[in-house]
RNA sequence: GAGCCUUUAGCUCAGUUGGUUUAGAGCAUUACCUUGACAGGGUAGGGGUCGACGGUUCGAAUCCGCCAAGGCUCACCA
């Protein structure tokens, strides 16, 4: 078979995704294994791959192939979110660019274009997965708006509003006027903005005094309803029961006394405008002040304003500020840095805004999930935020579900000419249930369903239950197979958006936890340590990035360095070192699969040996690997197989068997090593699936069908630490001999002599392993210190070489001297502690031994090494 | 403003309930060797008073307190 001398990852990595596709891998229907269960964190239907999907979807790849391999029945479940604003967002802009204002579309129109892009560009994101190698099943893919998960939603929706946990009502909304909705409070980003604190007179009624306020945004000036100062503030107590009279619109409102008021703010006097403050709306609440709105959804100035109608609101700031000094109400304008809120979505300025929506009691209904996360029964990874998480849940709010959109769930409240209204699933139902409720007959056209849709979180709550149907159908086979789910991967950012209403809807409809465990992923930066995002520009395509350094050098690259919930400094240079790595085996085997093989000949001992240790040392790394994915440490079992396959394999073992130059090796040995290789690549699979795939291949002759992901991941067996002890000594000698070649210029051609003084720890059975590697001629017993031989230390045995004429005694007695120093410093650390009797009192016994043990060893080598001094003076 | 987290080699991080040879890994770096598996490979080396100070303890990178820097979350300062 001819092996191309270099690895190409273009050539196969399509060839083997279609391959496990086509063969049904991915697959997995219910049956009597144990299941093993990811949901994906749904993708938006705007989006494109960015690098945090390429770490998030790694690492669930990683967890699936793992599993599967490990004979469990897994299954990751892919599909995508509709993104109401973003969406909507996207389709108005692009129905903009060819002429169409949305405005003039009916809903049924709006939608069907909307339904349109979506199926155009709704899938990019996952065919993109793909190439990344992520082993979902496809024919699963789910969308939060297809007709049965729109239906778990409306299900949802109206059961929670029979259980009197939905109600309507009218709040203080964080409004987009761009996107024309109301925005949640965790989709305001607050940031510090430049702005000026304007300083305005109010004339107070019927005197020539005025009192000044202080405001950054003057042109709410028009929908003030009363000026507040704090009752304890003696400035302002004479102002009792007095009006003031609003400038520009010359509006009598009335003084009030709240102790909300910080009198050391300002000039101690606060302006109240209930409609477009949150808190001002608080007050305004307790002194029944009237709300004046003036502000349309867009952001432009009502009728209501009297002033500036039609301007938008910062135009009007600025006509504000030149009216207030045409009519000399302005004291000052200052400079001053303030939070201003804005979308996450659209980066408009938000406006708190009043007005009707649909809202969740959380208080409830949310206690099971705080509960759960705190006794571990759902675990997050890592554990820290857990504290984010309490104190999150205990705090909760009420939740904003409604959203002023089309692309989504359309509310199912139907309101009857007179206002009032029922939910229901249908018209038809409404029609009825308004006839039980409120005595009215009507026909279904006089009714009229709410114009708003729920929130996207209202439908990805449910993912982990609807992408199985198990809202509609609570008992099917499939939610009881696969629910709960095993482990979910995301973001922290969304631990409260997603995460923590999944577990409240799991406890709610299933009674049960959505998932075991919760592996909450770094943030992937740039090596700036900024965030990395298309507005920046500092994120390069993963696309490209696979095409450079093929799929399996991307996740290892990701995987490198990327700890549980750590961020991730995403540099090319980690995905170059995955490519090299890959390069690494690749290489490997070629060496492995190159070799003539000749069965007469008989095995050699080095190698005999060399399987001994290398069996048992696999067997130990599987065991701290299995430990590691038990952990979630994902990274660290990377570097595991990593240094498993570079350092041990490659470097030591195959060093060890290696024949010499173009003669064959002895059958044995060969398929031992043909053995390790198949375990180490299937170690491998999970983080490097293609070509692990792609040799595996190689190895033998497969049938039609077989492939390495369906395949047994290697389980650790005992293994015999005295064997790897002395193996780890024997490398010691090993680099021992071949630094004194280096330093003394002796080319591994020339064979060395090597004398050895025994000790009790002496053992020889790695002899021809070190004969083998250090390519030495003769192995010596005595018992006598020879005189001008180079020498060294390992584990209390004495190894010395005859120089003859090229020994340097000064180099020698430096070296000598350096290490007598270092043992010395350190036994009188020991000592420090065996002669501190609080310590050999107080200490547990096996410390106090081990420390007597350094003791006797330290003294020992002292001892050897001023011999050594001695005999070469 | 409150709470939480982080701070260990040039960089990114381990360090599991305080004690197995006076702190480890990967990358980077330096020197030498090799160029017949390897867009390289091998060997060796340099580099840290474990953020500062104080405390508990026979013993602290590890526990406690305080401070500093950075980050995250929450919060009504116009």
């Amino acid at each position: 078979m001819e092996i191309p001398t270099k690895y190409e990852p273009q050539a196969c990595e399509d060839k083997w995704y279609k391959y496990w596709n086509d063969n049904g891998f991915f697959r997995s229907v219910p049956d009597e294994r144990e299941p093993y269960c990811i949901v994906i964190p749904p993708p938006n239907v705007t989006g494109v791959l960015h690098m945090g999907h390429m770490l998030n979807n790694t690492i669930q790849d990683v967890l699936v192939r793992r599993a599967r391999m490990l004979g469990k029945n897994a299954l990751w479940v892919p599909g995508t979110d509709h993104a109401s604003i973003a969406t909507e967002a996207k389709v108005v802009a692009k129905l903009k660019e060819e002429g169409i204002d949305k405005n003039t579309l009916s809903r049924e129109e709006f939608l069907e274009h909307a339904w349109r892009w979506k199926e155009k560009h709704g899938g990019i994101i996952l065919e993109q997965l793909k190439k990344l190698g992520a082993s979902c099943e496809w024919e699963r893919t789910k969308f939060t708006m297809d007709d049965e998960m729109s239906e778990s939603v409306i299900d949802v929706f109206i059961d929670l509003y029979n259980k009197g946990l939905i109600y309507r009502g009218v709040r203080m909304v964080n409004w987009d006027p761009q996107a024309k909705t109301a925005v949640s409070d965790e989709e305001v980003i607050y940031t510090e903005e430049n702005s000026k604190l304007y300083h305005v007179k109010y004339q107070i009624e019927g005197t020539n005094d005025f009192i000044v306020i202080a405001t950054t945004r003057p042109e709410t000036i028009l929908g003030d309803t009363a000026v507040c100062v704090n009752p304890a503030d003696p400035r302002y107590t004479h102002l009792k029961g007095k009006n003031v009279i609003v400038p520009m619109v010359n509006r009598v409102v009335p003084i009030i006394f709240d102790s909300y008021v910080d009198m050391e703010f300002g000039t101690g006097a606060l302006k109240i405008t209930p409609a477009h403050d949150i808190n001002d709306y608080e007050i305004g609440i307790r002194h029944n002040l009237k709300s004046i709105d003036i502000f349309n959804d867009d952001g432009t100035l009502s009728e209501k304003a009297e002033l500036f109608i039609g301007e938008d609101r910062f135009k009007a700031r600025k006509s504000a500020n030149k009216l207030l000094e045409e009519i000399g109400a302005l004291v000052k304008a200052e400079d001053y840095m303030n939070k201003v809120g804005r979308s996450e979505r659209t980066n408009a300025v938000i406006e708190p805004k009043l007005s009707m929506q649909w809202f969740m009691k959380m208080t409830e209904i949310s206690k099971p999930a705080l509960v759960n996360v705190m006794n571990d029964n759902i675990k997050l990874i890592p554990e820290k935020y857990k504290n984010t998480y309490k104190h999150w849940m205990e705090n909760v709010k009420d939740w904003c579900v409604s959203r002023q959109l089309w692309w989504g769930q359309r509310i199912p409240a139907f309101y009857l000419p007179d206002g009032r209204y029922v939910v229901a699933k249908t018209e038809q139902e409404a029609v009825v249930l308004a006839k039980e409720k409120y005595g009215i007959e009507l026909t279904a056209t006089e009714l009229r369903q709410d114009e708003d849709v729920l929130d996207t979180w209202f439908s990805s709550w449910l993912w982990p239950i609807s992408v199985f149907d198990g809202i509609r159908y609570p008992e099917n086979e499939e939610i009881k197979y696969y629910y709960p789910t095993n482990d979910l991967v995301t973001a922290p950012e969304i631990l409260f958006f997603w995460v923590a209403r999944m577990i409240i809807a799991g406890y709610e409809y299933q009674k049960d936890q959505p998932f075991k465990n919760v592996y909450l992923t770094g943030i992937v930066r740039d090596k700036q340590r900024r965030k990395m995002s298309k507005s920046l520009g500092n994120s390069p395509d993963p696309l490209d990035l696979i095409a450079k350094f093929g799929a399996d050098g991307v996740r290892a690259g990701m995987l490198f360095c990327s700890p549980a919930g750590g961020d991730l400094l995403f540099d090319e240079s980690l995905t170059e070192q995955g490519r090299n790595f890959c390069n690494k085996i690749w290489n490997a085997f070629r060496l492995v699969k190159n070799w003539d093989v000749d069965d007469k000949i008989p095995q050699p001992e080095a190698s005999t040996l060399a399987i001994e240790w290398f069996d048992n040392r696999l067997n130990q790394v599987i065991e701290s690997l299995d430990e590691q994915y038990d952990t979630y440490r994902l990274s660290e079992a990377l570097m595991t197989v990593y240094k498993l396959f570079w350092d041990e394999f490659s470097s030591w073992y195959l060093e060890m068997i290696k024949p010499a130059y173009e003669c064959p090796i002895d059958k044995k040995t060969l398929d031992a090593t043909l053995v390790f290789f198949d375990k180490l690549l299937r170690l491998l699979h999970p983080f490097t699936p293609f070509i692990t795939e792609e040799i595996w291949q190689y190895i033998e002759e497969r049938k039609p069908g077989e492939s390495i992901m369906v395949s047994e991941m290697p389980k650790a067996k005992k293994y015999d630490t005295a064997i790897l002890d002395l193996f780890e000594n024997s490398k010691e000698v090993i680099g021992n001999i071949r630094m004194v070649r280096q330093e003394k210029n002796i080319p591994l051609k020339d064979a060395m002599n090597i004398q050895i003084i025994k000790s009790k720890a002496f053992s020889d059975k790695f002899n021809p392993v070190i004969e083998k590697l250090a390519r030495l001629e003769k192995i010596e017993y005595i018992t006598e210190k020879p005189a001008g031989a180079s020498s060294f230390i390992v584990n209390t045995v004495e190894y010395f070489i005859q120089l003859g004429d090229l020994i340097n005694k000064e180099e020698e007695l430096k070296k000598l001297n350096e290490e007598l120093n270092y043992t010395k410093g350190f036994l009188k650390s020991v000592m420090g502690k065996l002669s501190n009797a609080s310590f050999v009192n107080n200490a547990p016994k096996n410390v106090v031994d081990a420390e007597n043990k350094k003791k006797e060893d330290a003294e020992m080598k002292i001892k050897t090494l001023e011999e050594q001094i001695a005999s070469l003076k």
